[in-house]
Parts: C-alpha cells; sequence; structure tokens
DNA sequence: CTTTTAATGTAATATCGTAACAGTTTAACT
DNA sequence: AGTTAAACTGTTACGATATTACATTAAAAG
C-alpha cells in the first residue's frame, strides 16, 4: 500500500520575506548552540546569516566575499571552518554537485535532504521525501549495501520558472 | 501494489576480472562511436582504458598521470576533454560527492543512475533501481517540480566489507 | 581539392579546499 | 582568582580541481 502522506517541500516563492527565514535560522542556531553548549561564534553568525539570506546556492568563496567586516580579506579557512561548523548542527546544506552551500529549510526535522535545484532561476529548495530515503535504504539494502548516507539533487525547472515560460 | 522485479544491482566483487571489463567497454565504445559517428581517438580510448581498470573512483589528475605515454606530461584539460566526451556517451559516471569518475557497468541500457559508495574498499557500484528513480520522479512532481536530471550518491558499507568485519 | 568541422597542443589562470602552526579566548576546575 | 585544557582565530602557504583562450593540425563533407 502507497504512503499518501503529504510531501513537506520547501521551494521558496518568488515574494517570500527573507528577513523572517534569517531571523528564524538565527534563532534557531543560538538555540541548538546552547542546548549542545556550543560556541556561536561571529564567523559563524555571519557565515549563516549570509548562506541564509538567499536561497541561491553561494560557493565558499562568495560568502567569504561577504565577510569583509572592517574592511579586512578574510583567508579562505574561516569560510570553510564555519561551514564545517554549521553543516554538522544540520543549519547548512553542501550541494555536491555545485561545490556550494545552502540554508537548511528544515531545521530540527531529521529530515532526509534531498534538493531541488532550478537550472533557470538556481534557487534551490528541499525535497525532503521519506518514500524516496526509504526506497532508496531498501533497494540498497536488498543489494547488500549498508547505507550511511544519502545524496540526492534533482536537477530541473521549479514550478515559478514552468509557469513563465 | 509494490513492484518486485529483481534489482539490477552491479557491485564488483573481489576477484572478478578486470581485462574482460575494460575490452567489453572498449568494444562497446568503438560500436556506438561507429553508430553515432564520433570520433574514438587515441585520448578517449586511453581514458576509457584507464577508468574501467579500475572500480575506485579517478580523478582527473590520477587519470592525467597515467596518460604519460612517450614520457610526455598532459595538460589537465586533455583529461577533461576526454572525460566531458566518455561522459556525454554515457560511458563514463562522474561522482560529485568525489570529484572523480567511474566507468559505467550498464552501458546501453537507458538505466538511472544511482552510485554505491563504500567507504572502507572505495569502491563503486551502480544501483540502478527503476523503483528509487520513479519515486524520485513523482514526488519531484507531486512538488511542482520539473526533474531533468537526478543525482544519487550512497556511500555507505559494501556486502564484502561488511563480511570482512 | 577546398571548405568546414572537429580534435589537439599549449600556456595561463580560475576556482575550490586544506595543512600547519602560533597566538588568543573561553570554559572548567581547583 | 589562578591554572589548565579545550576551542577558536589569524596568517601563510600550498594542494587539488577545472576552465579559458587561441593557435595548429587532422578528418569529413562537399
Amino acid at each position: 500500500m502507497e504512503d499518501m502522506e503529504a510531501l513537506p517541500v520547501r521551494f521558496p516563492s518568488r515574494q517570500h520575506n527573507h528577513s523572517s527565514c534569517v531571523n528564524k535560522l538565527l534563532g534557531d542556531a543560538e538555540e541548538e548552540c546552547r542546548r549542545q553548549k556550543l560556541r556561536f561564534t561571529e564567523h559563524r553568525r555571519k557565515v549563516l546569516e549570509i548562506i541564509a539570506s538567499s536561497h541561491k546556492p553561494l560557493g565558499a568563496y562568495d560568502i567569504l566575499e561577504q565577510m569583509n567586516f572592517s574592511g579586512r580579506r578574510q583567508a579562505p579557512v574561516v569560510a570553510y571552518r564555519a561551514l564545517e561548523f554549521l553543516i554538522n548542527l544540520g543549519l547548512v546544506h553542501r550541494l555536491n554537485s555545485l561545490n556550494a552551500f545552502v540554508a537548511c529549510m528544515a531545521v530540527g526535522e531529521d529530515h532526509a535532504a534531498q534538493f531541488l535545484i532550478c537550472r533557470q532561476c538556481k534557487n534551490v529548495g528541499e525535497l525532503n521525501s521519506n518514500r524516496v530515503s526509504e526506497r532508496i535504504e531498501k533497494d540498497a539494502v536488498e543489494a547488500g549495501f549498508q547505507v550511511d548516507q544519502q545524496l540526492v539533487e534533482i536537477i530541473g525547472i521549479c514550478y515559478e520558472c514552468a509557469e513563465s515560460g
């Protein structure tokens, strides 16, 4: 029997309010760090803020460019260190096909992370379908393979781009 | 109702005959190029041969190192050009999570390409499950997303590594 | 046999990511 | 508070991956 629960899809609509995403995510980050006794330092906050302000994936060097507070040019490793931290916390995802990073749209939901990458508008959404992850898990196990991690990136055209031709 | 057809899994067993894979693939390549009136040049043959001789993914620079016929060091672009050609032909796949390349194990079968990457022995197999690709397609469409391409990379432990502890 | 298309050679450079190590801040514990 | 251990930062250098640009040569099409 087919599982018919609604999919928890998140694709950023064209006119949604960015600043509320950003605030939400920063809040989640603070809370999570308090809970886990981790330090939410300036670099980490800044990187998360930069990533959350864009639904388009950003490269590490794009992020770096936006970190020039006080006119000082930061070294690449600064961005990578913060990114590693945020990824471990589940606040940021890495898109392997793009060498780029996006903010998580489903923080704290312990979700399968499958990405919808629109090759026209470049926005990225999350299709977090348990049906997909379970199907992968089952078929892999049937093939004698023990799954630790799934990377699913789906490239195509989002709804709004399809609408507008 | 659940689809119960056998999965076309291919994971290289420990003592299988490499040279037969290589010959098979070279033959397929020649035939396909004849059919499509494409040129199967020395570089392309060599790169395919190198990749097919390994079931572990190879980076472009690994391949390059093995291209030193006549002691001449080739430029990176030489490897990348051949790789692009072979990927378009469906003879080689790129693994985004590793920045590396593997020979296709299901040439000419018009398959969904899902990869099983063993993080212990580093071998890579293909789990080409139509059930997975259809599940992804359906759920994406349900989310209003038109799918052009799916990238699925599954990281874990293969059967033989699990066996031998 | 000439025109056009595809492939190659070569150099330079862009982009992405990490190693190493000294110095500083923070938290934890007497 | 003073001491110690752990985490974070600053800085330099470098390694790894990938592409652009352009001149030359080889192959296919007419």
